[in-house]
DNA sequence: GTGGTTAAGTCAGTCATGTTGACATATATG
DNA sequence: CATATATGTCAACATGACTGACTTAACCAC
């Protein structure tokens, strides 16, 4: 009530914010995910497809259960992508060297272009956008996305603190 | 070539920066939406139904064209989590007043309630996040989230600067 | 080395959510 | 009146998730 002068109720306005940043997750990941979807859609995949495509080229010789891990399915949900993948040669299983029940994964060079054709959209999307943005927004998207990652997971997103920020 | 005392290269830097984001986005929205779906199967209901709901209680009277253009899906798929929202009284329709082949959608005092402890868990994270990272932070997600965002529906968030946009 | 645990895979069935395509109805508009 | 628009419907299908039960191979501890 300290507000009627401009009209504006400071519960409002912190209610309006969030609703606004539940949107901004919404819209964001609706556009950031419909160009590569479209890509993959003529090669008979879908956006399952582009996530395992996606880990293992992020993680070379990663292992099923880490890519479940990350991905949050079942194995019978992974399988039949994965399969798939491995049938159409974008992704190669090795035993591994420690522990031979596990299968490594990694990409073909057919996988890897094809990893690199979907992800290049998204990756210019995010370039263009931090261009556009400037380095300190960036640093605060980067602060927020983050807190919002479970915990468990924040890990996976090392700090750069220590080094050159762009030398480029 | 110039990073050989350091050992890192400004095109690799680039490209970890540019892969973070990606990452960011999977793993925010992920555990985003994980709360909300957890709750919405004790309701037999899915993510569908939740972004629907969620519209709606936004944007009260909003017509089906309209949402359709939100979620950029077809009205078949439309029609079936809206059909069980209908039926399941959580959302009611009226016909426009000046154009009475619209079905103007709102959410009754049952779907006002399922939204808010829908949506709760989200602006929970939201606000927790907002307050742990700072408001110049926060400025700095908003900035780029809209920068992800295709331009056509940046206009969905106005920035409350400059007075407001949309009368509401 | 036997036995329990773990990594991975498989088979089968189900559900949620998206798609296309064709068609229906009511209303608006030129 | 003719056409376009807003909405809804029927049908068939694809994708990607799920549960549950079971198998195989390898690891590991006793």
């Amino acid at each position: 009530m300290s507000d009627i002068k401009t009209g504006i109720n400071p519960l409002f306005l912190r209610e309006e914010e969030l609703r606004q940043g539940i949107e901004l997750l919404f819209f964001a990941y609706r556009d950031f995910t419909a160009e590569p979807d479209a890509i993959l859609g003529e090669y008979g995949f879908g956006r399952a497809h582009h996530r395992v495509i996606y880990f293992v080229g992020r993680h070379p010789g990663i292992t099923v259960s880490d890519l479940l891990d990350i991905l949050r399915i079942t194995k019978q949900s992974l399988s039949r992508v994965l399969g798939q993948l491995v049938t159409e040669k974008f992704i190669t299983q090795r035993p591994g060297l420690r522990d031979r029940r596990q299968r490594l994964l990694e990409l073909t060079e057919k996988g890897v272009e094809l990893e690199r054709l979907l992800t290049e959209r998204q990756r210019a999307r995010i370039a263009r956008t931090y261009r556009e943005a400037g380095a300190e927004a960036v640093e605060g998207f980067r602060k927020v996305m983050l807190g919002l990652v479970d915990e468990a997971d924040r890990g996976r997103f090392p700090t750069r603190a220590a080094g050159p920020r762009r030398g480029g």
